[in-house]
DNA sequence: ATCTCATGAATCC
DNA sequence: TGGATTCCCTGAGA
C-alpha cells in the first residue's frame, strides 16, 4: 500500500491516428468558467434535497461546441452522492469524480482520479503496485530452467508508431471477440453479442463476410481448428459449441448444454471459456453456473459429465490452456478466483493453485510462449502478473493499476499478451475512463510492460470514440485488431503501402517533447479521412448478410503520432 | 436535445 | 440466503 509516487519516465508514445475536427471551439481553456447565474429559478432545487433530483444530464465529453459548463451551485446536488456543494460529470472533456466516494481508478478513498498516484498526474499513467513476492526456492529452480530460455534483454517492443487505421462496422451489435486467422495473415474474424461473425480480410478491405446463424445470442469464444484452419470452434452464450467451416458458413452444433430449451433465465447456460487443447484433442468449456464440460474433438463426443470448476451457481468467465504444458488449464471466474489446474485430475477442488482477486476476474491467460508467466484482468481495476507457474502463487509479483471496471453494457476488458514478444512482457489492453485530449474525451488503448507496470504506449484516434474493450495483437505481424462497439479497427504500421501515398499528403508525425501540446498541435490539420468503401456486390453465398454502407471506413487513412 | 433500453454484479435489508 | 434495488466516464436508436 505503499505508492511509489516518484517520478517516473514521461516517455510514453501516444500513438494519434487520424485526425479530429478540433475546431477550437471547445477549447478546453474555457472548461471552468462557473455560471453561478442560474441558480436562483430552479424552483424545485430548493427541497430537491438527497434522493430525488436525478440525473443533472449534464451532456458529456468535450465534443459539443458550447463548452455545457458545469453549474456549481450549492443548491445542486451531486449526482453520484446525492450531496450538495459539489457535481460530478464531466466538465468539458474532463470527468470530475465525486470527492466523497473512493478514487474511481485505484478505489481507494482519500483522492478522486484526477489525484490518483496511478495516473501519473496528468498524464494516463500506470503504475506497478510494490513487488510482494518473495522468493522462494522454486522460484530459484524456475528462474535457472525455464528463465533461460526467456531472453535476458528484452527486445524494443514493435509498436507501430505510425499507423494506418482500417474500420469496419460489420456488426450490428457490439463486438465481444476476436480472432486471427492462424495462417492467412490479413483474415480477421469478429463475433458479437447477437451471435454473428464476421469474416474480414483487411488486405483487400471489400471482403468482409458475415454469418448470422451459427449463434443467437453472445459469441463468447473463438477459437481456430489449427490442424484444418478454415474450421472455427465457437462458443456462445446461447449454450452451444459450435464447428463451422468459414468458407460455407456451413456448421455442427457439437455441444448443446441446453438440451431441454429455454425454462427461464435461472436455469439457461451459457458457454463462457473455451479453449482447445490440440495434444489431447480436447475442447473445454465452461459455463455460467461454474461447471466445465470436455468434448473430444477426435470423436467427436463429450466426455463424462461437467464438473464443477468454480463457486456453484458463478460464472466461469475464462478457460486457457498452457501452451506447453498440456496438462495445466487455466480458468477464471466470477467467483473472484483464477484456478490453476491438472487436467489429468478435474474434480471440484482439485485445483492446483487459486489465485485470489479483488473482483470479478475477466480474463487469465499463460504467456504465449513459455507458458511460465499468468496475466490476469480483475474488475477491481487491476492487472496481475505472475511471473512464475511454478513460484509461490499466493499473491502476484505484479499488480497494475489500470482503469478497465465496468459498469455492464460493456464486453469485459482483457489484457493480452503480445505473442511476438519473445520477453513475454507487452500487453494490450483498452482503457475505461477517458482523458482529456485536447478537448475531446478519448478512450486510448494501452500496451503495458507487464513486467514493469510501465504503460509503454497509448493508442487513440479521434474517430475512435467509443471504448474499445476487445483488442488482439496479431501472432506475426505487427498489428493489432480492436473491437469497439459495433466496429472493427485494425491498426499496422503506416507507411508500407504504396497506394497510400496520396492519404500520405498531408499528414505528418509529430514529436512532442514536452508533455502538453496544444489542439493544433497535436491535432493539427484535419484529413478528409478515407474514402469510404462500399460494398462490394460480391458474396461468398447465400447465408451471409452485409451491413453497413453509409458510416463504414474501410482502408487506409495515414496517422500520426504524438509523443509525449 | 432528451429519453430509453439493454443488462450484470454488488449491496442492501 | 435471497429478492429487490442500485449503479460514476456506455452507445445507439427513438
Amino acid at each position: 500500500m505503499k505508492m511509489p509516487a516518484p517520478s517516473r519516465p514521461r516517455k510514453r508514445p501516444t500513438i494519434i491516428v487520424g485526425s479530429v475536427d478540433n475546431s477550437s471551439s471547445s477549447s478546453s481553456s474555457d472548461d471552468e468558467e462557473e455560471e453561478e447565474e442560474e441558480v436562483e429559478d430552479r424552483v424545485d432545487d430548493e427541497d430537491e434535497e438527497k434522493g430525488k433530483g436525478r440525473n443533472g444530464s449534464l451532456s458529456r465529453k468535450g465534443v459539443g461546441k458550447k463548452a455545457p459548463a458545469i453549474i456549481i451551485s450549492l443548491k445542486k446536488v451531486c449526482k453520484v452522492c446525492k450531496e450538495e456543494g459539489h457535481q460530478a460529470g464531466f466538465q468539458g472533456a474532463n470527468y470530475i469524480d465525486c470527492p466523497r466516494k473512493p478514487c474511481f481508478l485505484c478505489k481507494k478513498p482519500g483522492h478522486t482520479t484526477m489525484s490518483c498516484p496511478h495516473r501519473v498526474a496528468l498524464e494516463h499513467g500506470v503504475v506497478p503496485a510494490l513487488r510482494k513476492n518473495k522468493q522462494t526456492q522454486l522460484d530459484y529452480v524456475f528462474e535457472r530452467q525455464l528463465m533461460s530460455q526467456i531472453p535476458k534483454i528484452k527486445p524494443t517492443f514493435v509498436i507501430p508508431d505510425k499507423l494506418d487505421r482500417g474500420v469496419v462496422k460489420l456488426h450490428s451489435r457490439r463486438v465481444t471477440s476476436l480472432e486471427f486467422h492462424p495462417t492467412m495473415n490479413s483474415v480477421l474474424l469478429s463475433g458479437d453479442k447477437k451471435g454473428q461473425i464476421g469474416i474480414w480480410d483487411y488486405s483487400k478491405p471489400n471482403e468482409k463476410t458475415v454469418y448470422g446463424s451459427i449463434h443467437s445470442c453472445i459469441v463468447n469464444n473463438m477459437k481456430f481448428d489449427t490442424r484444418n484452419d478454415i474450421m472455427l470452434y465457437t462458443s456462445s452464450s446461447d449454450g452451444t459449441i459450435s464447428y463451422t467451416d468459414l468458407e460455407t458458413g456451413i456448421g455442427v452444433l457439437l455441444m448443446d448444454v441446453n438440451p431441454n430449451g429455454w425454462n427461464g433465465p435461472s436455469t439457461w447456460r451459457m458457454l463462457y471459456g473455451m479453449d482447445i487443447n490440440l495434444d489431447k484433442g480436447l475442447l473445454l468449456a465452461a459455463d455460467n453456473f461454474g461447471y466445465l464440460y470436455l468434448f473430444d474433438t477426435r470423436e467427436k463426443v463429450k466426455i463424462g459429465e461437467s464438473i464443477l470448476i468454480h463457486r456453484k451457481g458463478s460464472k466461469v468467465v475464462g478457460l486457457h490452456c498452457n501452451p506447453t504444458q498440456p496438462d495445466l488449464l487455466l480458468s477464471c471466474g466470477n467467483d473472484h478466483y483464477a484456478h490453476i489446474w491438472d487436467i489429468r485430475r478435474l474434480e471440484t477442488q482439485s485445483f492446483l493453485a487459486s489465485l485470489a482477486h479483488g473482483r470479478v476476474v475477466n480474463s487469465a491467460y499463460f504467456s504465449p510462449h513459455t507458458g511460465s508467466k499468468i496475466l490476469t484482468t480483475s474488475q477491481d481495476n487491476r492487472i496481475r502478473v505472475w511471473d512464475s507457474v511454478f513460484g509461490n502463487l499466493n499473491l502476484p509479483s505484479r499488480e497494475i493499476v489500470h482503469s478497465h471496471d465496468f459498469n455492464r453494457h460493456l464486453t469485459p476488458f482483457k489484457a493480452e499478451w503480445d505473442p511476438k514478444d519473445p520477453s513475454e512482457s507487452l500487453a494490450v489492453i483498452g482503457r475505461y475512463i477517458s482523458e482529456n485530449y485536447n478537448g475531446v474525451a478519448l478512450h486510448p488503448i494501452d500496451f503495458i510492460d507487464t513486467s514493469t507496470g510501465h504503460l509503454v504506449a497509448e493508442l487513440i484516434d479521434p474517430d475512435l470514440t467509443t471504448i474499445s474493450p476487445v483488442n488482439k495483437l496479431h501472432p506475426r505481424d505487427d498489428i493489432l485488431a480492436t473491437g469497439s462497439s459495433r466496429s472493427v479497427f485494425i491498426w499496422r504500421p503506416g507507411g508500407l503501402k504504396v497506394e497510400d501515398k496520396e492519404a500520405e499528403r498531408k499528414k505528418e508525425i509529430i514529436f512532442c517533447n514536452t508533455g502538453k501540446k496544444s489542439a493544433k498541435e497535436k491535432f493539427n490539420e484535419s484529413d478528409d479521412d478515407d474514402d469510404g468503401d462500399d460494398f462490394p456486390s460480391k458474396g461468398k453465398n447465400k447465408q451471409q448478410k452485409k451491413y453497413g454502407g453509409k458510416s463504414d471506413k474501410a482502408g487506409s487513412s495515414k496517422s500520426k503520432i504524438v509523443k509525449i
